[in-house]
DNA sequence: CGCAACTGAGTTGCGCACAACTGAATTGCT
DNA sequence: AGCAATTCAGTTGTGCGCAACTCAGTTGCG
């Protein structure tokens, strides 16, 4: 009798996936407390930070998020006075998005997080780069998968 | 320089945490669409497959949510006919959920999935088994610290 | 017994995620 | 040039996930 096929709960790993993902979480939500960011308003700092004056597109991209998801969250940092959304000029569509000095100097109370993180997790580099590479192998073969199934 | 301390989104395992969760979800989405269900509502289902006739806080304790998101979700299997829930008589505070007939029988629609999540997460079972460990040994290890940094 | 502390479920409010849609701007095709 | 198709951001509606709260019911302690 093997696991495949099962339907107990604490065979599948997608709920372990789902755990360890709120888990995380939910260490950030205590982390970013200080900072006034939701984990991911902190994965839009975090792109920005690398790359500033960013489209929105673009940003979606890189987090796989529509503006659905974005748009509210973009304007809620605009609130907090972190970026700012101007409309590009010689495309009418498009917004960019870009660090005011506030979200520019917030960087420097993020830096140590990435640690803060990596301790809790208890995970030395090599494990890190390893788990990292299985997830990213995971997630390129679950959305392969669904996709054939179903067709964007 | 090393990995840990950098600010970079793709460094970061988090980033592929969610990533790979938010993946799996999706084709859930797809799956379960035949089932009418969402992904949190199989979990209450697949918990009930397993053992009937459970107290709201069994299930809350066993998937890791607290009413606020289990009463709702709760209500929604109820009025979709797929569980009852009553009052227990000796402690008028517990709620018991029970599967109806239909809850029951919608099992037989659902015993294929995890054959699919499976297949398109394209690892074997050992793989499959010990990414879980892995991510457990992670669940554990985030929540500890979190609890530690921040008390419940 | 009496009453304070606690427990269990539910509600409210907020911020994602995502589908479905809108509307304006641009592109592409003839 | 003209117009259909596409693109981009934003809006609406639904369902989590979680904090903070309410409220009834139960427990525990003097």
């Amino acid at each position: 009798m093997t696991d495949t096929g099962s339907l107990r709960l604490d065979d599948q790993l997608c709920f372990g996936l789902y755990s360890a993902s709120r888990a995380v979480t939910s260490l950030y939500r205590v982390v970013l407390a200080e900072l006034d960011l939701t984990y991911p308003q902190y994965l839009v700092m975090l792109a920005l930070w690398e790359r500033d004056d960013r489209l929105v597109k673009e940003l979606g991209a890189e987090l796989n998020l529509d503006s659905g998801t974005l748009s509210p969250l973009l304007k809620r940092l605009e609130a907090a006075g972190l970026v700012d959304r101007t409309r590009q000029a010689d495309d009418e569509r498009s917004v960019r998005v870009s660090l005011s000095d506030a979200g520019k100097a917030l960087r420097e109370k993020a830096v140590g997080i990435p640690d803060v993180i990596g301790e809790a997790m208890g995970l030395d580099a090599a494990g890190l780069a390893r788990m990292r590479r299985e997830l990213d192998r995971l997630t390129e073969s679950v959305n392969a998968y669904r996709e054939a199934l179903s067709p964007a």
